[in-house]
DNA sequence: CTAGGCCTTGACACCGGCGTCAAGGCAAGG
DNA sequence: CCTTGCCTTGACGCCGGTGTCAAGGCCTAG
């Protein structure tokens, strides 16, 4: 399997392949040509890469992911070192939405403050157009 | 005052007040030196600048704050083009906090399922290092 | 006179995943 | 022979707010 087939069958581009390539996620034999030849096990470490980059985590933490399905595992999550970027992930997401939390809150009272100053009598404020 | 000055008073550095002013968004008047000379008010205009940033705002959405500031309103959210802005962020903020309550809920289930793969026997996995 | 401190403008770097263009090789069909 | 299409490597750009360095002007204290 050539590049642009790998490419069109995972849903992405022949650029980001060879990038993965180049942070050492994927791996590629070559023909005589130069041509990078890939495995059909490639088409599901690629899938995995990319449904774990599209749930936020970056390229460092995919590695364990590749090698856990490398190591032969149905899954890429089940190894130890998948379960340790899970569980990182999961506390900061937690970190994250404690914080959209408190920032949606601030928001909705100025929101309402605001709603507030402009229906009550324009004398506080200057009513700018 | 100097924007030395200026930038110790808001916290922040003489780098990022000629970065707001080329944004338009602080004005500072010169000496005969060629200093740039900061009006009191623009204090408190640089500190809203701060305040929203750290909210998560970019550039863009503050200019409205500002000229609602300059204005001579209290507070630089009264405006209505400040309160588009706040809705409209308000509205991005409940689609993201969505969005990650369902990462969260994926994460979760991703790692009930990989602990309960580890614990049961060790038939169906691999089980690397 | 000079050293030091504050000011000026301009430019490059960062992050991270990828688009995009350039310049060129290789294969197949007309 | 020429076109077409896929492949190769290499390089620059993006975003957005800021750090940081360079080269130089201004002012004050010793
Ligand atoms: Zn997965
Ligand atoms: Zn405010
Ligand atoms: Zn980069
Ligand atoms: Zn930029």
């Amino acid at each position: 399997m050539l590049i642009g087939e790998l490419a069109t069958r995972a849903g992405t581009s022949p650029r980001t392949l060879r990038y993965y390539e180049q942070q050492g996620l994927v791996r590629a034999g070559r023909d005589a040509n130069g041509y990078r030849q890939y495995d059909d096990a490639e088409l599901r470490v690629v899938r995995e890469i990319r449904s774990l980059l599209a749930a936020g985590f970056g390229i460092e933490d995919i590695r364990p992911f590749v090698a856990c399905l490398r190591a032969g595992n149905q899954s890429g999550h089940v190894c130890p070192d998948s379960v340790l970027v899970l569980r990182r992930k999961l506390a900061e997401v937690d970190g994250f939405l404690g914080q959209l939390t408190d920032l949606r809150q601030q928001l909705r009272a100025q929101l309402d403050e605001a709603v507030a100053l402009r229906e009550s009598p324009c004398r506080t404020q200057i009513c700018p157009p």
